[in-house]
DNA sequence: GACGAATTTAACCCTCTGGTACATTTTACC
DNA sequence: GGTAAAATGTACCAGAGGGTTAAATTCGTC
């Protein structure tokens, strides 16, 4: 019995963090909300994830819902934070723009937590996304970026006078997000000869290709 | 008490009808898990959106998840027979292909069920669709749709010669799944206006063009 | 019109799971 | 080193919801 002991002292005890214990689970629980949705994700599933239990869950957050809503902001949150920091100022716009793709592109590939959070969002009609606040004022910055880069090719003359940033923004998205969400049905259906990493570097060589076809004169 | 009786006959009965019972719970539970994801979906709200009970649900499909089963397989049997219905045969390839991805633009849109079930479906990547043997073959016809058009368009000189079917399906998919997959994390991100009817006619026909740019020489 | 199979009803059951009550330990602060 | 508040552990509950049991009713058919 006694030798087990580790510690001098006699009662075992454990060591407090709250900060990083909240970040565990908010970590743990956008695992599980991406793998399982919200109702298919099991509370005591994201405790076991991590060295927790329920209780904590529901000390910090509330409830199940609340947990979700926390998983979603902070997904969008670092998200956001990662496509700031993509510099496209000083590039011709043409080349702004494919930049601009292939990073989309390479981004929600490499984000598939975040694509199926969004995906799940969508089965919920984004409910959960009028409580998150800080949405507005960040998302009109993507559509900024994109205006910036068709001001300049219109000036120039390389961009059609009829190109819209929201309708960029939107066919930009549509390819890069499809590509990761419908990954496992498309595969179903036709193969997964797209998904190969050769496949997938021509593949978004297409959509650049196709987005630029449809701004350029 | 007895001012409520109608038939003359004392005893109350039921009529049995039971493909009719069967349909009906097909198609109540499509709306159900549609809207609410396999998890999400409630047995007896399936029940309670027609006029029967829990018990004939299990009593015609075994358990919940064979039912959704059965849900996706119908659902991609009559999305499948919508498609085949497509004419395009003497049409020029440039013609056909725009026809082709203005139809499934449409299609798409007018089928939201339909769309909610292969999210759902990828949500669960796609694990119970093997169980579906009927794709296999109906689902290459697509392919084989955009490949007559293909070798068409190349001996016409008007299509590249390194287009292949496979991308242009998967462009013509992307675009036309993500319009009503993402609509609403969308319209929360970047406004509802986008998806009016005016502005959805101006999508497609982006759309229309976007993938014929790629395409054309 | 009787008999067995198919279909429907009504009432349950039992597990899973979100959420809580209460005791205990840690920590900040004086 | 005492005290209150924050943080954690343990055990538990209540209800929801998938699935079942058993009896009643209908229907084909001989």
């Amino acid at each position: 019995m006694s030798e087990t002991e580790k510690s001098s002292k006699k009662t075992r005890t454990w060591k407090q963090d709250p900060e990083a214990v909240k970040a565990d689970i908010l970590k743990a629980a956008r695992a599980e909300f991406a793998e399982h949705g919200l109702s298919g994700a099991r509370v005591q599933d994201i405790a076991d994830r991590i060295k927790t239990s329920k209780r904590m869950i529901f000390y910090y957050f509330q409830d199940k819902e609340r947990l979700y809503e926390a998983v979603l902001e902070e997904a969008y949150r670092s998200v956001r934070k990662a496509e700031a920091a993509l510099n496209l100022d000083g590039l011709p716009p043409d080349q702004a723009l494919a930049r601009l793709v292939e990073f989309t592109f390479d981004h929600h590939r490499s984000n598939t937590d975040f694509i199926r959070l969004v995906m799940i969002e969508n089965i919920h009609a984004g409910r959960h996304m009028n409580n998150i606040a800080s949405l507005i004022d960040t998302n009109t910055s993507a559509i900024q970026q994109i205006e910036r880069i068709c001001v300049a090719g219109k000036k120039a003359g390389l961009f059609r006078d009829d190109v819209t940033p929201l309708v960029i923004h939107w066919q930009i998205s549509a390819m890069s997000f499809f590509n990761v969400s419908n990954r496992d049905t498309f595969s179903i259906n036709f193969g997964t000869d797209l998904f190969s990493e050769t496949a997938q570097t021509d593949l978004r060589k297409k959509v650049v290709e196709s987005i630029l076809a449809s701004v350029m004169r």
